[in-house]
DNA sequence: GATTTCCCCGACATCGATGTCAAGAAACTG
DNA sequence: CAGTTTCTTGACATCGATGTCGGGGAAATC
């Protein structure tokens, strides 16, 4: 089938093919009349731009990629849902490009695409997005940039984010309001910035109610599963117990569960373990987790919004959007036994 | 920073842009000589050629779509991977495009994304890999097809696939030589072709062993946590309980653990449970998941391989690639206690 | 009524690559 | 050695849109 250009859309509607395109792109100076017959006529024949072409000439793309370190991970998946819903509401499409520091040939990579692909924007997430070095790259080939959740360069983007630091004091809270005193801390992976913020909220909390955590009471995990469960049995093979544990998301608060239940400690009468994220495996566990729900879906969502209104407006101070999180209380959680 | 096109390069290495589009694109008639010098001027230069560019001359493609029904299950996202590190390899990007036939306007999308991307070819994964009507829109815009496990219109376009069947087959198989006769198996979502030819493999092996399931041992579920959790309930409130329970996904299976969990009811002493994918999750129940792992990766990887050789060599007979699956035993199954 | 201004609209060049074709050189044929 | 085929190479048109610019007509100004 012969696709549909706007040579045909402008021989049917009688004008010339620029008046088409001045139609489409809703810009000025066409005559009431004459814009709503050409619209009729692109309705009728149901003709869509090409993005190559309206790439190549104007030099905008109708692409927005999407990078990340792991697209595996729910966290990822769930803003990559939400950017898709946006970008196509928006009329692009989205790029994935996964980018990953181990290898050496990283930055090649990231300019191949940058050339080949013309992006009309770009959206990083953490870990990638705290590296001014990559930044730098992105500056260079003039791809607007939004992060989500960025650590570092607070200055540099627009960004998108949540108040980790400010979940993880309410957290927190929510444990000393069910007693418990003796709170041990899993950390996340030190390269995403996340991790620092949760830890500061925790201890914002922690000195407000008077209580400083000792060395032994906080792990160093790394976000995966199975540095929970390692620190799971670092933390209950000591004595006494913690009578909670705040791990700093939820498959690492899986991990500890799991190091529990095979001591035969129960969930949550001897000990209260909670996460962060509200993963969809927050709910496949049993107890199901307490946690705090990321606006994972709407952070994907906003930062599409961003960086293609900001593509208009350039610098117009520094949007940056925050969206509310949920603290989300499941039976992970309860009252501390141990007074 | 402008970007290098191929004219730059032309002039810098003495010669025609054609020659160096040759060059670039390995077409012969070009002394070996120049072919070298050009190259090695490309490389200096580091230049790329722009896709649009490309894609509006030739009117093929360096983008590939992959289709998706839900991009955040698990198994979506570790296809996903695969086929972005091959089509990295192979020098082609990915579009992610979802579709959802619940949404009344998925055929214009769909058309959309067609029209405006010209896509090198796509990729679609199950379910919506079996809808015919789907199938005619990628043939009636000359987009090649590669389809990932499709149950339907089987001779219709290459595919990469596992054998669902053989594989539940030696599940069923592991749970009788544990000595299981009372196998309860919880079916998948009926819209995925996979559900019933994974039943079909639980059905050979438990008629080969001359046991014939009761209905009131077969549930529906939908492949999500909630159905497992149902199915799970249902079966352990009847007397007697079976010894073992087949989950067509490890999702399920995860449903069915956690109400057999909040029964008291002991895995695996008492009850065996089993599942299917080798999803991420598995390994992050207590005890772990005896699973099926699914070659997802491979998948994705080889989808994108023959989605890109098909384009040149067209009708070379029906290629179906199979990859090979493996039983993964872990903790979640043990012998029968009752015989 | 003459001049200026503004609004519409289309002709044409352009983006950066590849397809076509023909010319010239080289290699082969008889 | 003339004639034919094959190999190299570049000029030019092309893909499908948008940017630039200029012309014609209506409205505004003097």
């Amino acid at each position: 089938m012969k696709p549909i250009t706007i040579k045909d859309v402008a021989e049917r509607a009688g004008v010339s093919p620029k008046t088409v395109s001045r139609v489409i792109n809703g810009e000025a100076h066409v005559r009431p009349e004459i814009r709503e017959s050409v619209a009729r006529v692109v309705a009728d024949m149901n003709y869509r731009p090409n993005a190559f072409a309206r790439g190549l000439s104007s030099s905008r793309s109708f692409l927005v990629g999407l990078f990340f370190d792991d697209p595996v991970s729910g966290y990822a998946a769930t803003i990559q849902r939400g950017a898709l819903e946006q970008a196509r509401a928006m009329g692009r499409h989205i790029v994935i490009e996964p980018i990953t520091f181990q290898r050496s040939d990283w930055r090649e990579r990231l300019v191949d695409s940058l050339h080949a692909l013309r992006l009309g924007g770009a959206i990083l997430t953490s870990p990638i997005c705290d590296r001014a070095e990559l930044l730098d790259i992105f500056d260079r080939h003039d791809v607007p940039v939004v992060r989500i959740a960025p650590g570092a360069e607070l200055e540099r983007t627009p960004q998108v984010r949540m108040d980790d630091r400010d979940a993880a004091r309410d957290m927190a809270e929510h444990l000393l309001a069910l007693g418990h005193r003796d709170i041990a801390f899993v950390r996340g992976n030190p390269t995403h910035s996340a991790s620092e913020r949760r830890w500061l909220g925790f201890h914002d909390a922690m000195t407000a109610a008077g209580l400083s955590p000792p060395p032994e009471r906080v792990m160093q995990g790394d976000f995966r599963f199975r540095s929970g469960f390692d620190a799971g049995e670092a933390l209950f093979d000591r004595h006494p117990r913690p009578t909670a544990v705040f791990a700093s998301n939820d498959e690492m608060a899986l991990g500890v569960m799991i190091a529990a239940m095979s001591r035969q400690i129960a969930v949550p009468r001897a000990v209260s373990i909670v996460g962060f994220d509200d993963a969809e495996i927050a709910r496949m566990a049993w107890p199901q987790l307490t946690t705090i729900r990321q606006p994972n879906y709407a952070l994907g969502w906003e930062a599409v919004d961003l960086v293609i209104h900001q593509h208009g407006t350039n610098t117009t101070g520094d949007p940056c959007r925050i969206l509310p999180y949920e603290l989300v209380i499941r039976g992970s959680s309860g009252p501390c036994a141990v007074s």
